[in-house]
DNA sequence: TTTGCAACTTGACACAGTGTCAATTGACAC
DNA sequence: GTGTCAATTGACACTGTGTCAAGTTGCAAA
């Protein structure tokens, strides 16, 4: 029956977003995604034929649960281009926190896992798509400084909002996540913005 | 006898490097390197307790080949400190293509080891110095951006000169070297140096 | 009531790569 | 000769993923 069927699959990808989040996301294995849905081992390959393809499930799982969508309204109703950059920075830097563990864990599968490897990859063209958005309304209102092109300005902010380097600076260097966005915000503004 | 132990060792140190370079880091496992030093498997644990610590000597290994102190040198003899942070770019810049391969593989090997992790913990460590002393020098001269602290200047330089984000700008976004290095240099100075 | 399908369970197994252990060989030194 | 040290050979434990085959349960349509 498809609707139990559903539930199955939905408790398995709750069940995965509760153990990412506790462990943050390390070391979690199938069979422990298993038991904490009430299920055996191998009925979450009946579901999904690999780690990676779980994975990947859970984040987008997880994007529905957070309403990505709607958090992106600020951003693509700002005005100006300096004003969607700005607000661009501080959904994404709100948005790591919460996504984070499920991240990671997709983060570490790309090592091992080629299929992982292209989910990630898929997800962080999206991310890319906003920055690339954000550059471009900049340099719409004549405020992208002329040394950039769109596109490498787009590779760049990119860059500077990875994972990783929210990673470094929450985790290792122990900024607060107000202080990301707010130095982040700095950063992008003094190296993109023409003044 | 302890000079065929030292060649021993350094025929390891050199088999790694060399299968480092050719495979790009990914999936170099202790019995290739074993074979390409014509040695046995378990001779290389003879010399290292693990994989984890054959990596970081590795890494060591290569430094000494390249002459990093050496490389330093136009960096630390810098005489203004927006000159000292753009020599420092342009050095990591130089450096990282060349130890990439090797870097990579202690990088992968984190996820799984954590004797690894600590290894590359305590390398990016000494990155960062280099961060923090062209920042200091920058504020010596009261050239240092008024929004920053010295410290959370160098958290920032320091993550953006991340290998990381050197692999997806030159990998993934395909930059060629010297323009990692020119665009670098152009965030530090837009970002850190007072106008 | 029977038949049949679909979801799920159980248990066993292949595979890769790391690290460990024990027994053995070969060379050189004293 | 005897001791010692480097190295060899081969077997094995361990971990986690993914596969396979055979059996169970429950619901549904004939």
């Amino acid at each position: 029956m498809s609707s139990h069927d559903a539930n199955t699959r939905t408790r398995i990808l709750d069940a995965s977003v509760r153990l990412m989040a506790d462990r943050g996301g390390k070391g979690v294995r199938m069979g422990d995604i298993a038991k904490a849905a009430n299920i055996s081992r191998q009925a979450v390959y009946l579901h999904f034929t690999s780690r990676a393809e779980l994975l990947e499930a859970t984040t987008r799982h997880l994007d529905r649960q957070l309403n990505l969508e709607h958090r992106l309204e600020p951003s693509r109703a700002a005005t100006t281009g300096a004003d969607r950059l700005a607000r661009y920075i501080e959904f994404w830097g709100n948005y790591i926190p919460e996504i984070y563990p499920v991240a990671k864990a997709l983060l570490l599968a790309q090592d091992t896992d080629e299929a992982a490897a292209t989910a990630w990859r898929e997800r962080m063209q999206a991310m890319r798509d906003g920055c690339r958005a954000a550059i471009e309304a900049l340099a719409a209102d004549g405020d992208l400084a002329p040394q950039w092109t769109a596109e490498r300005a787009t590779d760049m902010l990119w860059t500077l909002l990875s994972v990783r380097n929210w990673e470094q600076l929450t985790q290792d260097c122990g900024w607060p996540a107000s202080q990301y966005i707010q130095w982040m915000q700095t950063v992008a503004h003094r190296t993109f913005v023409a003044n």
